[in-house]
DNA sequence: TATTTTTATATTGCACATAATTTTATTTAT
DNA sequence: ATAAATAAAATTATGTGCAATATAAAAATA
């Protein structure tokens, strides 16, 4: 079933209920739809096998998180997302990464810890073959740091804006070079918070967050 | 006309286009509809003289931009503001602020300038029959300052994050010190920015920010 | 090839039926 | 007699189909 591996790339910042607004807001992500297409309330109430009112409120709903435009009488686009979106990403991004890391570090448990461990040694692990799931490792890295997080407002946007990232590069898959070196910066970063050291990992996260950046901007337009 | 005196209240944040999702987040802001109220479709219907159709839209963006909470076959909330909401979005804001702002330094032109004075004068003129109006102006000026940002991501964040802020205390007005320490502090802001004076500016900034915090949160929960 | 006209398609607002929930009324038990 | 539990009624949410209007696509004309 290749087809629910796909659906699985991106599972901890999407919900894994099959609604309407869910199916569509996955299909964006993962570039079944990608930045400025059509979305056809016709076509889609028939995809998804539904009737058009649900399909525009889900399209309203994505409207509202960012996701979606709409212009009047003429109906909803998946968002312009392109080169100054990734900057406007990133820049978000490493205001946030930081706010959200401190807590964790001062909060962080043994088991999470360990959990965080795991990851790596499963980022360790990877093959040539199947250096396409890093990025979900990746994800499920820095969600298991920041999804706790008290601060629920906080983590929605960083989960959107990360989102709004896959949505942009869903198909490509990074290479050795990139994935040793945010590999190196993760053990990096586990180290300092074994430590409870707040203000190295911070660094360490920040020069990681910019990496991707500097990473992935060289794909986009 | 005393309505639309207070429709005019957080009119820098608001659409002037009178759509049905701008009338009900202006009804939200403005306390109209409070944290916790329910929003039955069909007495919205009657209220802005339309369809039911119309209104789901509108709470489904609203809901998509978390001004609205919808629950499964039991409708729509305004949703639950409270003391942690307090909170997240002024820690939210303590990044924010200083992030737009720094550009804001750096681009500032000289009619920019000028408008600031002016409202900085028009603060100072209030007299405590209006001292209601505080508000706007501080708005304006934080406005005015982030508008152009050219990360309208993060402007749109920080304007959600604001009007959530209004609704929170919509009907309450600023006490005289409150006032005369902010405008104070804009004060201190202008001079600073004049000089182009990022790290002084931003120090400024943050403090101006936390003092707000501390103001309010006496008034919730 | 560019422009206009015609045709087809999509969006928008609306009314209705069904299913779920909330509210009110009634009954039961303490 | 009062409170809790249950049952009935009213209200509301959700999904569907359908006109009217506007836009987009296709065909025809210059």
């Amino acid at each position: 079933m290749p087809d629910k591996n796909s659906k699985t790339l991106t599972s901890p910042l999407l919900a894994d209920e099959p609604s309407i607004y869910a199916q569509i807001l996955n299909d964006i992500v993962n570039a079944t739809y990608v930045s400025g297409d059509r979305l056809v309330t016709t076509t889609l109430a028939k995809r998804y096998d539904t009737s058009i009112n649900p399909i525009r409120e889900a399209l309203k709903q994505l409207q509202g998180e960012g996701f979606v435009t709409v212009e009047q009488n003429s109906g909803a686009r998946v968002a312009k997302f392109e080169y100054n979106t990734l900057r406007d990403v990133f820049e978000i991004l490493q205001l946030l990464d930081p706010y959200l890391m401190e807590w964790f570090v001062e909060s962080r448990t043994a088991e999470q810890l360990e959990a965080l461990e795991e990851l790596i040694v499963k980022m360790e692990a990877l093959t040539p073959d199947n250096y396409e799931d890093y990025r979900v490792l990746d994800m499920q890295f820095h969600w298991l740091m920041y999804s706790e997080h008290y601060n629920k407002n906080a983590v929605n946007i960083w989960r959107k804006n990360r989102l709004v990232l896959h949505a942009m590069h869903a198909n490509s898959i990074l290479n050795y070079s990139r994935i040793s070196q945010s590999i190196k910066e993760h053990k990096e970063m586990l180290t300092a918070i074994h430590q409870r050291d707040v203000a190295l990992t911070v660094n360490i996260l920040k020069s990681h967050v910019a990496g991707s950046a500097q990473y992935w901007s060289r794909f986009v337009k």
